[in-house]
RNA sequence: UGGGGCGUCGUCAAGCGGUAAGACACAGGAAUUUGGAUCCUGCAUUCGGAGGUUCGAAUCCUCCCGCCCCAGCCA
């Protein structure tokens, strides 16, 4: 029926957005805002978060700002800002000249602290870091109220105009807000909205050395930007009377309103930005960007494409239910994407030589193939065969088990796209007893693949010719860990990464039309996987590609029980 | 022992008092020049538990249980 209205994602929040429409809250405006911290890359779970965001705001009519939220200098810098744009862009997301930074509103947001003293309803605190934690009480039991709480209006003003001149060291005073040390919600037991910090600030130097608490800037940051729905992860539920306490003191007119959803959580991997930047400190992985990551760029250099990530944020739904979603899902996506766009090609990863008897030495004939089954559009390339093939270790058995239907001796199986070819005999290692050539022989009736007597064989192989195939290496990437959850596991979370994350090969032999394959080209390689020509290492000379995702292998389980 | 949230299939998730959608996963089968893709079929008598209200409850009420978040001058 109406395939357009029906295929809209509908969760809480749009119920929620729906309602202020019917009610006119914002006049109809929906204007959301996508707010990282720039102190580390995105991750998929950041894409979540933009997807929602952004589609939100395309969906209702309104814009998505690109927010910034640089309020803490220590930690953040401008490679992280690059990083947010780059993915963000990558992801398909468009925020027009609307590109935000907190820190572009320091000033306004001092003048609103300023403000906010002249009403009685924030004072300079003297407390230490440790003293302030002390009165601020614990969670079953009250805080007590600075002795500094009750200074005049023009003291703090003063104090507060000397922390930003920079009189006093820090750490040695904060600004804090003057709400109620009794509140169970420790939130609003008097919360600091401002710390010393001599620090430089990637942005904005040395111009300030006091800085703005989150609690403060954010909602403050949303009303400057005309926010009507500010969208946040579950952690800041508590923070929410907080958000509003600071707008219902300061601003008038209507103000936005603070939404949280369980953020994204996947299986056999971590989702948070002080894990990933330890993995990268430590070198378990090559950088931000090492494939093996859960980060945009990672799994934009492993072969991931933006579409598959956009489906599946639009899989997961929305909710507040805490989850962890099973990494199948977005594996789902990413081959459903790719399985559609892919050309197919034949690449062998660990090559075994096949020497066809009966075939004319220094022969070589091209076989026309296409490029994909079933969509002719996407063409065909031509590929050469002669008497000298590799195919991959794994499609021969001396001693095939049940259930192999690939090559062994005596049978009979067809080269993808060429002849059935059987086998007659084999060369072992005279050391280790390992078969390191295939002798076969070819039936010419079955060129491209057909018997004209009706013929059926079990299994197609893929192959490429010895003579004339590419070398390259390939990464075989898979699940950075190796159970479900590594944070909920006992001790430490990098004693469940998974040895076998990456495999590299680098006797892999491919077809000659991907000697022209340039970095960020995505394939599927018959039978084995969906590969991409990695952007870091890949060079004409020494090709490299990245294995994105293997194909299902119903094989693979076969074999897999049988063990 | 405080406050704020959340509990529907293995994993997500619809459901909003009228008799449990869908997706992934899993298991069978069909077809197949990728053991891929495709196509069928199966997969919650039951909604954390116990009571109650009602002709009727996953949806309303009560109590209980479990999980997550909050005591950074992080966000």
């Amino acid at each position: 029926m109406d395939q357009t209205t029906s295929s809209l994602p509908s969760d809480f929040i749009r119920d929620i957005i729906d309602n202020d429409m019917k009610t006119g809250k914002h006049q109809g405006r929906v204007a959301t805002r996508f707010p990282p911290e720039p102190n580390g890359y995105p991750h998929i779970g950041h894409a979540k978060s933009v997807c929602l965001n952004f589609g939100i705001a395309a969906q209702y009519g309104g814009a998505c700002n690109l927010r910034l939220d640089d309020t803490d200098p220590s930690g953040e810098s401008m490679e992280y800002v690059e990083s947010i744009i780059r993915d963000v862009k990558w992801l398909g997301f468009d925020w027009g000249d609307r590109l935000y930074y907190a820190s572009d509103y320091y000033e306004k947001l001092y003048q609103y602290a300023l403000a906010l003293i002249r009403k009685g309803k924030a004072y300079v605190c003297d407390l230490s870091a440790d003293e302030i934690r002390e009165y601020r009480g614990t969670l079953t039991h009250p805080g007590n109220e600075s002795p500094y709480r009750n200074r005049s209006i023009e003291e703090n003003l003063d104090l507060f105009e000397r922390m930003r001149s920079g009189e006093f060291a820090d750490g040695t005073r904060v600004l804090r807000a003057r709400i109620d040390m009794t509140s169970p919600n420790v939130t609003l037991r008097d919360p600091i909205m401002y710390r010393i910090k001599k620090e430089s600030h990637y942005r904005t130097g040395d111009a300030w050395c006091i800085y703005p608490m989150y609690d403060f800037a954010h909602c403050l940051s949303d009303f400057i930007e005309g926010i009507t729905h500010s969208i946040c992860t579950l952690e800041f539920e508590n923070n929410r009377p907080l958000y509003d306490w600071f707008l219902d003191q300061l601003v008038e007119g209507s103000r936005p309103r603070q939404i949280e959803f369980a953020r994204l959580n996947l299986s056999y991997t971590v989702m948070s930005k002080r894990k990933l930047l330890e993995l990268v400190e430590k070198k378990v992985v090559s950088g931000w960007d090492d494939p093996q990551m859960p980060t945009l760029s990672g799994m934009r250099r492993r072969g991931f494409t933006p579409e598959a990530i956009r489906r599946f944020c639009e899989k997961i739904g929305v909710s507040k239910n805490d989850s962890l979603i099973d990494m199948a899902l977005l594996e789902n996506c990413v081959r459903d994407d790719l399985n559609e766009k892919a050309l197919r090609v034949m690449a062998v990863l660990r090559p075994l030589r096949v020497v066809i008897d009966n075939y004319p030495e220094g022969r070589v004939e091209e076989f026309d193939c296409p490029y994909h089954p079933k969509n002719a559009k996407m063409g065909s390339r031509k590929v050469p065969f002669s008497r000298e093939l590799f195919i991959e270790q794994d499609d021969f058995m001396e001693i095939p088990p049940k259930k192999f239907f690939r090559l062994a001796p005596g049978r009979e199986v067809r080269l993808r796209y060429g002849y059935f070819i059987k086998c007659v005999g084999v060369v072992k290692d005279p050391d280790t007893g390992e078969v390191v050539e295939v002798h076969c022989t070819y039936d010419p009736e079955t060129r491209s693949g057909f018997a004209p007597n009706g013929r059926k064989v079990d299994a197609t192989l893929h192959w490429v010719s010895a003579a004339h195939a590419v070398p390259a290496e390939a990464r075989l990437y898979d699940r950075l860990f190796c159970v479900r959850d590594a944070l909920s596991e006992e001790g430490d979370f990098t004693t469940y990464l998974n040895l076998k994350s990456l495999e590299i090969l680098k006797s892999c032999r491919l077809e000659p039309s991907l000697a022209d394959a340039v970095p960020g080209d995505r394939f599927q390689f018959e039978r084995l996987g969906y590969f991409c020509v990695d952007s870091g290492d890949s060079s004409e000379k020494a090709p490299v590609f990245n294995r994105t995702m293997t194909l299902r292998d119903a094989w693979a389980k076969i074999a897999e029980k049988g063990k």
